[in-house]
DNA sequence: CTGTTAGCGCTTTCAA
DNA sequence: TTGAAAGCGCTAACAG
């Protein structure tokens, strides 16, 4: 029973309407649902008779007959970042034109309220979901292999997940953290800082043990980590685990790693933060020291924004392509609801480098 | 039908589970739907069947028999924009919690595609939505009474509507315009810019004149623009419509604008910019002419975010509490889905002014 | 407590 | 072409 529903306030059904028109249910359903034949004339009988009840259809119980949704989920660690929200914003345009809707979660990079999510999706039968999972490793997605399971493409997006059968839309994170270490490399720094490591607590004595931490942790962090070691050991340096971040991950935890760094005996001259509140986290520790970059130290982050553009000096920055990450990851789960039964593929989009000035060459060291 | 879904493959229903336990389809139906009575026997049994089967109940079925779905709807200008971001993370925090969750819609600030935004949560029978809209005045509320006719309730977010039977929840922007202006007044400024007024192309001669535009765009802004006159008027200081940016909104029309009014012969001294985009265009235009903040202008921007307060000097901004508004309007949804039945009501946040060294008295004029 | 049965609003087969 | 009737998966009266 519909509940305790005002029977007289209650939205008309398609049989309110054929009655209005006198004609048939199914001749109703037929010219409201746009399907089958019907004559003109009843077709013409049942549109009024909807206009004048002001009929809308019921998606749900539509939904429940055809067991299609046009409704996409998607689930993001938080969608109040930035990031997320321009991937959101690419998601909801493109599947919006395609006729679908998006029901959006936010698990706070928790992996238990991402299982949470992707069994609501589940549930209310979306006909497919985009997801950046918080899961590291194949034992983490049994949720995943629930929705596919149960007939629900998946396509993964911003970080990849090893031996696992889904579509996936990723940056080269590895490769853009290598181009612009290798930038500093380039213009003469042998010390950069690596602001956002795997957040184990304490600084990291070997590389073997950093990038076994590494592993535990989010995909990007690790690829950008790893981006920075290849353009390392391109150079011949040395790898000094006191010149990477291991703190929290959070604005703050950047600001003290930094400072900390900073106040080493020998400092680095240049840092590469990976994330927006790494950047920024790294210039509050810099303003309180009283240095300034680029003289003091060379600086490259991740994440362009208008800001980064007009800070002064304007600050070279790795820009991810948000929307089209949001719209590739939808075109591809798009393809696979319409069937579509090609191997599960990664695309790998490409992250630019906006040169600024906020590199030059490290000052000479007065010993 | 079912359509052409496999058979063999379709999630199990509760029948399926029913009968693998070997009990009635209502026993199966109330212990998987938590309501009723049943033995603990035959609950342990039927559990054991939906665990075996992987049953998960069909959401979309059991809301065309409830009439309740556990959706709200949440239509925005524009998801990518860290404001409305931000506003959405409250909400979705707040209604998940609740056990709702929510299908978020980009509008684009086009009142057709929020009609049809609103239309399709209609047909999708969300309990409830919030809608920060597009219309400016009752006659393009159509859209939303037809919801609230369909039982919905709704809340209006960010904007205000006049006339309108729903719950509202704003900030004080005109207050908050007034005290940012105020504070630039009292510093010694008597010609501040106002960045993002009605975009109506030309400037604007005559306050009358630039009021009626104001009304006809968006309330936020003609609030602001509001306060920023109330605090000229209270400080006796005549209004100039070559101080009032008047170009397209955008981060290119702010440079422009500012541009001219910055080569006016008797340029502003301060700037007050009612929008991120405003604010970064704004330091791009003084960028280019050589211009520094808060020597050679005054600032102040709306939308607080970490880079403000990293800019060398950090800006004084208004920070809009963007999580609070969400959850706020969220609260009051979850209200009148529950039933309650006060009066529809407008709750006004405040905004909160951040003081940081962007102000300073203004140069003395060397003619 | 349990099972039978009707019903939610829509789609879709099937015979007329 | 059209209408009757069955079906989607679930809830909820109702009798026992």
């Amino acid at each position: 029973m519909a509940a305790e529903r005002d029977r007289g306030t209650s939205p008309p059904t398609i049989s309110e309407v054929a009655s209005e028109a006198g004609v048939g249910r199914a001749s109703a359903a037929r010219t409201l649902g746009n399907y089958g034949y019907v004559s003109p004339e009843l077709r013409e009988r049942v549109l009024a008779a909807a206009e004048k009840l002001g009929y809308r259809a019921n998606a749900l119980a539509r939904s429940v007959s055809t067991g299609v949704s046009h409704t996409l989920g998607v689930v993001v660690a938080d969608i109040g970042n930035p990031f997320f929200a321009g991937i959101v914003r690419g998601i909801s345009d493109t599947s919006r034109a395609a006729g679908f809707d998006t029901i959006v979660i936010s698990t706070h990079e928790s992996l238990d309220e991402e299982r949470g999510a992707v069994g609501v999706l589940i549930d209310k039968r979306v006909d497919g979901m985009i997801v950046a999972s918080a899961a590291v490793d194949l034992e983490d997605t049994a949720h995943l292999k629930d929705a596919a399971d149960h007939g629900i493409p998946v396509v993964l997006l911003d970080r990849t997940l090893p031996h696992v059968p889904f579509d996936t839309v990723v940056i080269d994170n590895r490769e853009s953290a290598r181009k612009a270490v290798d930038l500093l490399i380039q213009a003469g720094h042998h010390r950069v800082g690596f602001v956002w490591g795997p957040p184990v607590g304490a600084p990291v004595a070997t590389r073997r043990e950093l990038q076994a931490a590494a592993s535990r942790y989010l995909w990007t962090d690790g690829e950008r980590l790893r981006g920075y070691l290849d353009a390392l050991d391109d150079a011949g340096i040395p790898f000094d685990g006191s010149l990477v971040m291991t703190a929290a991950k959070t604005e703050e935890g950047a600001t003290e790693s930094v400072t900390r760094m900073l106040e080493l005996e020998n400092p680095p001259t240049a840092i590469f933060s990976t994330e927006n509140d790494a950047m920024t986290g790294t210039l509050r520790a810099m303003r309180a020291l009283g240095l300034s970059y680029p003289e003091d130290v060379s600086l490259i982050g991740f994440d362009d924004s208008s800001w980064a553009s007009v800070m002064d000096p304007p600050l070279t920055m790795i820009e991810q392509p948000m929307l089209q990450m949001g719209a590739l990851a939808t075109d591809r789960l798009l393809g696979r609801i319409r069937g579509e039964r090609a191997d599960p593929a990664t695309h790998t989009l490409e992250a630019r480098l906006i040169a600024r000035s906020s590199v030059t060459s490290p000052r000479v060291r007065v010993t």
